[in-house]
DNA sequence: CTCGATCCCTGGACGC
DNA sequence: TGCGTCCAGGGATCGA
């Protein structure tokens, strides 16, 4: 499941390798993914890739502008008016390819590229999107996002998480108020910082906060460097997983004992989400909000729709 | 403002 | 072997 170092691994694998590129021809499949695959077909084709970023969990796509067909050396530089947005939801990838392999199996976008090779978005479920976005609406769009975790400082990580009454873990989940944290990262440094996730912002001590936003961007500078966590099926722009996984502390270790103190790692719905963290460090206290009981699904009758 | 519930979607695990 | 059921979860949306 990409989350922040998964998305930076993809995006700078793909800066090395497609930079500079320019895209020949778009072919699309399912499209209910896409904000409007319209204009994907009309404005891609034969524009540049300038570079390629992260945004919180999404890729930005640059393209160099138009006038600059001709070798643009400013390409580079260009002021961002034009991206592809690519989210890769739970089990989407961005990947190259020569354009002779095979098509994967769910192979949704295909770039054709200009040196042979084909940019392909593969995603089995469709959590992902994708939009082409420019000028007004593409800056309106990046503004709904909060701070990125790796960046924020620490008074603007204070404000952000102690003016909120909702639990912390939704907190760290709210892409308005950081961008790029998913489930995964956000258990593991309430972990590493001694929190339990359900307490709410608002109550987390000074220090608490201080110290959660330190563990997180170790955490997230380290699983970058190790190219992220392969769970499932996530692999970077060359085919390659991650190895962070190894490195986690409670995320998927219900059951097993806590690396610092022993105890049954356990786990809890919090913000409608799978929550794993220890009860013996991560003391409930009494700045714990909410119900906080484990929400057991009920099956649903989905009516048959027309 | 914050919450839970529901929906989107498919593959994989599991029970029978 | 095969079918049904449950579960995973990021994000949008809706009603409480």
């Amino acid at each position: 499941m990409p989350e922040l170092p998964e998305v930076e691994t993809v995006a700078r694998g793909l800066q090395k390798s497609v930079a500079g590129r320019r895209i020949l021809s778009v072919t699309l499949r399912k499209t209910d993914f896409i904000d409007d695959p319209a204009a994907l077909e009309r404005e891609l084709p034969g524009r540049r890739i300038a570079r390629v970023e992260r945004f919180g969990k999404f890729m930005l796509l640059q393209l160099a502008s138009q006038q600059g067909l001709s070798e643009p050396r400013e390409a580079a530089a260009a002021t961002v008016s034009e991206a592809l947005l690519v989210h890769l939801g739970m089990t989407g990838n961005l990947s190259l390819h020569f354009a002779n392999q095979p098509l994967a199996k769910h192979t949704h976008v295909t770039l054709v590229l200009d040196d042979g090779r084909e940019l392909r978005y593969i995603d089995p479920r469709r959590f992902g999107r994708m939009a082409y976005l420019s000028g007004e609406t593409l800056a309106t769009e990046l503004t709904r996002f909060g701070a990125d975790p790796l960046l924020v400082s620490e008074e603007e990580f204070a404000k952000r998480i102690s003016g909120s009454r909702a639990r912390i873990k939704a907190l760290l989940l709210d892409q308005s108020v950081l961008r790029g944290v998913g489930n995964i990262y956000a258990d593991e440094s309430l972990w590493a910082a001694c929190i339990h996730p359900a307490k709410s912002g608002a109550r987390l001590q000074p220090q608490e906060a201080s110290r959660l936003r330190k563990e997180l961007q170790k955490i997230l500078r380290q699983a970058i460097r190790m190219r992220g966590s392969t769970i499932i099926d996530f692999v970077d722009a060359e085919g390659l997983p991650g190895d962070y996984q190894q490195r986690h502390k409670v995320y998927g270790r219900e059951g097993k004992n806590c690396f610092r103190c022993g105890a049954r790692i356990k786990r809890m719905m919090v913000a409608g989400r799978s929550s794993h963290y220890c009860p013996s460090c991560q003391r409930a206290g009494r700045g714990i909000a909410g119900p906080g009981k484990k929400t057991k699904r009920k099956s649903r009758a989905r009516t048959s729709k027309k």
